[in-house]
DNA sequence: CCAGTTTGTTTCATTATTTGAAACTTGGTT
DNA sequence: AACCAAGTTTCAAATAATGAAACAAACTGG
């Protein structure tokens, strides 16, 4: 047999992706779901996606309503995803270099990483509040128009970069959005001769940011981060003025994750 | 075979249950872990663990450091949990009660479940100064000795509460800390009487407490919200002034759990 | 109040996957 | 060069997953 790379629908390897397609399943449906609705968007037979909800359920990562009879997803997965966001997200090395930016800068901050080929946002500092971290941390969000996705395709190898274009809906969200891969790539191009990236309201009228990506040691993008307001508050111009700060933030982050090997 | 409902160690449903005690291995081994360390503390053999990590990782959820070779948890578990926070976790209802909370009282906010006999914290809000760690959302902590964790039990039907007093490690943490069941039990009780529970520098020292439970209809432990302060700050006498603010706090979330007929 | 219908659960022979001892490969060490 | 340890692959036997179909339970409306 050969080594056949499989890169369809990610799923496949056995029952455990099986398995982890139903949890899916479940996390895309927007709150609880009735079984039979489960059923109908699947590919199982009915006694297998019953038996799969069992399974899952007893495991604690799904909990099951029996009153509603619904699934939703389980707080083991709550508990497993702290662990995974201190022990393999950039957060917990980034974390005093946000706070600093913050202090100095009085506006949203946001780290992201991007993974597949979608924005993961995993830490945030608002403009004056406390930190709240799942309200923003875990959340995604598309990379081809917004700032900290932009910034690290940018950066991304030959075939990451090809397997995140292949990933964009390229949905116009706004008339500044860009809707296809070619006006994609040269904005990369354009980001990679500046070393930083903007949002012009492409993802939001109103909402623009400045982004930089945070590199490996062999200028891949690890990570971003980004300055968020509003074209109320600002304007692109300002913004581009905390561009020195934001860069030598990145690039404190990229030096301490080197230190401690953050993969690539 | 025998029906033989397994109540030792959770695991056991088939493939799938094996395969989530893998990653629940990776999850408790602190930070990235070798191949061997994880066969060392694993009772399959060789061949099937290495099937395990080759398919989560594949899978995402696990990450694979080539360079290192190590794994540790993967960024799809932070997907999942975000939204598993936002589906079932008792915070997005709670937020504007925290929030409320937070403006007016200045001092440290919890919001917890119970999870496995554990206390799981899925919101917060910090004092008015900026706080030690990470944000706490996921972080796991001990029942018995917490003011949420004891709240909660104080509230549980027999069947629950049994469970969960045998999951209780009863280590001292301080010299205040109930060591058995017994005390813990009289404690619960006077939790009941008296309508909310303290820590009296039961889990760290000079950290303390006022905590309520919120409760489902049949008058049963959904959650717990507490204020936390220090000793230096001020004192027990001075916490419980908040009593009526957390009880009405309580009572508000528990009304909208209600509503929106969220599960025991 | 009963037939009809939808929804959820169980069964069991068949089929496909997992299992794990052992062989093998790779990379580092003396 | 020989050795050792860590990681990877193989393959027949053992086990678990599959899914059509029967079953049960909970609604529906005549």
């Amino acid at each position: 047999m050969t080594k056949a790379i499989t890169d369809g629908p990610v799923s496949g390897d056995g029952t455990v992706g099986k398995a982890l397609d139903v949890l899916d399943m479940v996390a895309n449906a927007n709150g609880p779901v009735r079984f039979t609705d489960l059923l109908a968007g699947s590919p199982f037979p009915k006694a297998t996606l019953y038996r799969f909800l069992q399974t899952l359920t007893h495991q604690n990562m799904l909990r099951y309503d029996a009153e509603r009879q619904t699934y939703s997803l389980g707080m083991r997965l709550v508990r497993l995803a702290h662990t995974a966001w201190a022990q393999s997200s950039l957060a917990p090395l980034a974390r005093p270099h946000l706070d600093r930016l913050s202090a100095t800068i009085g506006e949203t901050i946001h780290l992201a990483q991007l993974d597949q080929g979608q924005v993961l946002y995993v830490d945030k500092r608002n403009a004056a509040q406390p930190v709240e971290m799942f309200s923003q941390a875990g959340k995604i969000g598309p990379a081809y128009c917004t700032g900290v996705g932009k910034a690290m395709m940018a950066y991304l190898p030959e075939d990451a970069l090809q397997d995140a274009l292949n990933r964009q809906s390229f949905f116009p969200f706004t008339p500044q959005t860009y809707t296809n891969r070619n006006e994609l790539c040269a904005e990369l191009a354009a980001i990679r001769a500046r070393g930083y990236a903007f949002d012009r309201e492409e993802h939001e009228p109103n909402i623009i940011c400045i982004a930089t990506p945070i590199l490996s040691d062999r200028g891949r993008a690890i990570g971003a981060i980004s300055v968020t307001s509003t074209m109320m508050r600002t304007n692109l111009n300002e913004l581009e003025t905390l561009a020195p700060q934001l860069l030598a933030a990145a690039e404190d982050i990229a030096l301490e994750a080197r230190n401690w090997r953050f993969p690539e």
